[in-house]
DNA sequence: GTAATTGCAAAGCTTTTGCAATTTA
DNA sequence: TAAATTGCAAAAGCTTTGCAATTAC
């Protein structure tokens, strides 16, 4: 597994070949998403950086989500009610969200072939399995 | 097919039962509903029940939903970005939002079924396939 | 130097809430 | 009459935007 400063790097090499600016709040939110590796909101992700950079703004973080969006390296999913969570693209796969407890799960990404094949033959319509949350109740809730 | 002043006194009953009350806001609301038999935002709702009677508030629309969420007779689904939409349980289904153009597909519900079983199977997540919806692109939009 | 980006403040959009006044049962 | 509901205004939660100042290239 390359180390993350590498693989920052390699992200914000992504940026300046599109003509965008490397700077130090995207340095530091690339590498903290990267260290997090897991499902942020754009408020904790801000938090996680402002812990040693006080002065990186939450709207920072919001645009910089949104052209690293663009650059297809993030994605983020709608759990339903609740901010959006983001994650690496490359780590791309469908979420389970829990209506009680609001755990995310992730689930194997081939989960929705069945889903859709059935859809596209019936109605034409292209699933993106991964923009979107399953909702429902986790093991523990289930049993509660 | 049973008129609809019909099947909303039938509703309003259902909250007679439960001690509530019914008052004018929520025959309009419920009648509103019954009539569009769509898909529709709280904001549409307001507006259309606001035609006739202005004085009807947005937050009485939200109220009257959620009292009508409580007694089953109405779910909502978010769509992704915006607003959530309701629709009577009656019609319950999964839902398919292209992400393009903003058209909802009703889809059959049981095209979940097999994940549902294998979710269960595998993380022991409770599916509730109909709040949320899928996303994806429509026909049309998958075209062009 | 120029264009992109930032920090901040403010606004936007959807939804919820507090409360006094009104209405239902 | 007691309890539920309403209309309004305000707030709350998440996200976007305008703008002057700063910074990367």
């Amino acid at each position: 597994m390359r180390s993350v400063d590498h693989r920052v790097e390699e992200i914000l090499d992504r940026i300046r070949q599109r003509g965008g600016r490397v700077t130090a709040p995207r340095r530091l939110i690339v590498a903290a998403m990267l260290r997090a590796d897991e499902h942020l909101t754009a408020e904790r992700l801000a938090a996680i950086v402002q812990e040693e950079h006080p002065e990186v703004h939450l709207s920072t973080v919001y645009r910089c989500l949104e052209t690293l969006a663009e650059l297809g390296v993030v994605t983020h999913v709608h759990l339903g009610h609740g901010p959006a969570v983001y994650h690496l693209a490359a780590h791309d796969h469908t979420h389970a969200v829990c209506e009680s407890c609001g755990q995310v799960t992730e689930v194997p990404d081939d989960l929705l072939e069945e889903v859709r094949a059935r859809l596209a033959a019936a109605t034409g319509f292209t699933l993106d399995g991964r923009h979107f949350a399953l909702v429902g109740q986790c093991r523990r809730c289930t049993a509660a």
